[in-house]
DNA sequence: TCTGCATCCTGTAGCGACTACAGGATCAAG
DNA sequence: CTTGATCCTGTAGTCGCTACAGGATGCAGA
């Protein structure tokens, strides 16, 4: 119902995220409507990429008798100021690596990308032995 | 010298990336211009952000007889797609973020943010017991 | 020569967020 | 009564390191 799988949900209960069900007579868990609740909340959360000690204080924070927005704000701005970092670093990433490959048209035996890859062995190496 | 921690070069050796070096008489290894050369080369494409696999597998190509730019070209090309998906990925959630956190200017006490993540939970929730 | 301190060695455990079993118990349907 | 599905606990694997523990060297200064 959740969405959330059977396993990674014991997980969230082993770790703290999730508090800990009822059980059944027979000791199996018992789901309330809060527990679903919590649990789609926390997978809300783990899509927009928050880690899992956020979203514990995310849900910490959500479940308070007043929503502290000033401090869920700090997380979520965190996170998104690690998020555009992480575009930056990959967008750098991208741009290096599509000029590596686009020297690389031909399928020839000597490859340009290899030979730059290489090119940095040769520097600031002293002699053998 | 290659700018690579001396724990991760063991770590390197360990998991087969790296072919370990000889060894000097009391058991210390030693690295030679080509040991320091490869780890050179494994530094530019974890900087590149391929995975150990595929450095080793790059590795193998730049060491072979003839490179072989086709097989290089394949890695290259992949871990360029990946990495355009991941950003596609954190753009989608950049958005997302920055539209929660918008309606977040003021610091009251009833976040409009908190609010909004909390709406997945009433929806196809049975009765609590 | 002695004394530190630095570095090396091996092996193991920790991170995050799961995932995938093993091995056993219980349940419902046919 | 059998079969298959689900549940339970506990442990180990993933990736790419990082950080120890506990022991053995090596080197510089007093």
């Amino acid at each position: 119902m959740s969405g959330v799988h059977i396993e990674t949900i014991r997980y969230y209960e082993r770790c703290g995220v999730l508090p800990a069900p009822t059980r059944a007579a027979n000791g199996r868990r018992f789901y309330g409507q809060a527990d679903i609740g919590r649990l789609c909340f926390i997978k809300r959360c783990r899509d927009l990429g928050f880690g899992l000690s956020d979203v514990t204080a995310l849900l910490a924070l959500a479940e308070g008798e007043e929503t502290d927005c000033n401090a869920a704000q700090a997380v979520a701005d965190r996170h998104l100021r690690d998020i555009r970092t992480r575009i930056e670093d990959l967008r750098q990433l991208e741009r290096a690596l599509a000029e590596l490959t686009g020297n690389c048209a031909t399928g020839s035996a000597h490859c340009p990308m290899l030979n730059e890859l290489m090119l940095a062995r040769a520097k600031d190496i002293p002699d053998e032995r």
